[in-house]
DNA sequence: AGGCACTCGTGCACACGTTCACAAAGCCCA
DNA sequence: TGGGCTTTGTGAACGTGTGCACGAGTGCCT
């Protein structure tokens, strides 16, 4: 399920928090989201809260994490150092959550050796030697969209089995490696659409809770 | 639905490679999805093709533009200029696709009167004055994950009724805003539970051609 | 003009995800 | 020990989205 995740970021700040024990009802306050439908996706892992008690929060994120196999580091290596490139790689969050950058290519000579958060830009002809070395299975396409095609191809070609897509383009792999694409121009496309109901429709207010926030995937 | 920015993208491609007529075939098979369900999608705009024949293209670009309210520009704010408003300042895509931005804002003095891709960052109590003057409705967040919830009162309370949340936390706004989340962690999160069962079962690998290429919202 | 090949539009069945509702199960306290 | 309160786990209804299959309309070729 795609909710895991997010349960999980939950769960851990909770952790933090020093709680315990969270019910179902108070996670689904959390994540936005139905009592029953959190219950539901964690029986899925077939784990087991406390009837009358609830979950026990550090078995939850343990089992969480073993069920996204998130008990190991995956690193990651990010083809292209542009501005997208640069920002993702200086980003310390995705190695706190077990994705370290293994490796910044990029074909350009005039990027290959700067320093981006603590990682050296390398060629794109090095793909296959960091690859191997650190053994990482999924790559962060971060190329203008022309490029994200062959960037794909070279991806899948020294073993990456997992594709992160920044461009906005529809990647052709094969069928066993699997492909997450990021789009924000379909994202703010979305919004404008809203927006526009909004307008020709007599706009009505209402002032509600928090509640319902739809993130990007299926 | 969330799939009309996608169909509008790729007929936008054709539109440029002069294709005047494109089939719902093709179109599905483009964009990786089921021809019929292409067509469906289609008749929802009450839009019309020709039998026989397909669907003419600059006319099906025209109706998905208006369906999606992208007839006008829809001016963006962007709040944090760190990395990830940086790259997003910089990046020229957004103005081409009719979202340019109107005014970048940090709560940092040392940020403000940077320039980022042509425009200079400005304080964040500029911010009513950048969305009253453009007229935003448009607001993105790129703060820390600490000031995102404040971020996202203040784009309120100046009246921006659209928000896209780069931060991993679910925000706490009226029910007549939108908001959707980016939450690239997640993302990396679902292939690595791919890789986990990829690993876990004995991996058989099929090479097929390309179809299906997830992308993020719900 | 007639036939043929092609493609749209859509009714229908199916599968999936969501939500409700309730019984079983555990905790606490008297 | 037993009753009441809380919360899980899940069966069943519901709604939505997907995919098939086929009728209907269109263009082209003879
Ligand atoms: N910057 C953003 O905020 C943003 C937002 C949305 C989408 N995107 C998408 O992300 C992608 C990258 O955007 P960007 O702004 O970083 O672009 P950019 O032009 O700043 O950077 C692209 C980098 O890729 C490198 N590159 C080009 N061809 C390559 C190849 N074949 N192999 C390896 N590297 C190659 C270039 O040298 C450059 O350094 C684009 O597809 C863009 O559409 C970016
Ligand atoms: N950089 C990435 O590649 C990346 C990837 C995924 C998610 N994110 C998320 O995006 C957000 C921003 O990331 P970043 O790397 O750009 O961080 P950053 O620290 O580089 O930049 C944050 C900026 O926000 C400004 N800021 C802080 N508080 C503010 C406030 N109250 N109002 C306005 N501005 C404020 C800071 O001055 C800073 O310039 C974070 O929530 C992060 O989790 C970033």
């Amino acid at each position: 399920m795609a909710r895991l995740p997010v349960y999980l970021r939950i769960l851990s700040e909770q952790a933090e928090l020093e709680v315990e024990c969270i019910s179902s009802d108070r996670l689904a306050e959390l994540c936005g989201a139905n009592a029953a439908k959190v219950r539901k996706d964690l029986s899925y892992l077939g784990s087991y809260g406390t009837r009358g008690v609830g979950y026990e929060v550090a078995y939850l994120v343990y089992q969480i994490r073993r069920e996204l196999g998130l008990t190991h580091d995956w690193p990651v290596v990010i083809v292209g150092a542009g501005h997208l490139g640069q920002a993702l790689a200086g980003y310390g969050g995705f190695g706190e959550r077990g994705f370290p950058v293994a490796g910044v290519v990029d074909i350009d000579p005039a990027k290959v050796g700067s320093v981006l958060g603590g990682v050296r830009v390398r060629h794109i002809d090095e793909l296959a030697q960091i690859v191997q070395a650190r053994r990482v299975n999924i790559g962060v396409i971060a190329t203008p969209t022309s490029a994200a095609q062959e960037a794909a191809e070279r991806l899948v070609a020294v073993g990456v089995t997992s594709i992160l897509n920044f461009a906005p383009v529809v990647l052709s792999v094969p069928r066993s490696i699997e492909v997450r694409k990021v789009d924000l121009a379909v994202e703010l496309q979305i919004l404008s659409y809203h927006e526009q109901r909004k307008a020709t429709t007599g706009g009505l207010r209402s002032v509600g809770g928090a509640a319902g926030q739809r993130s990007a995937s299926a």
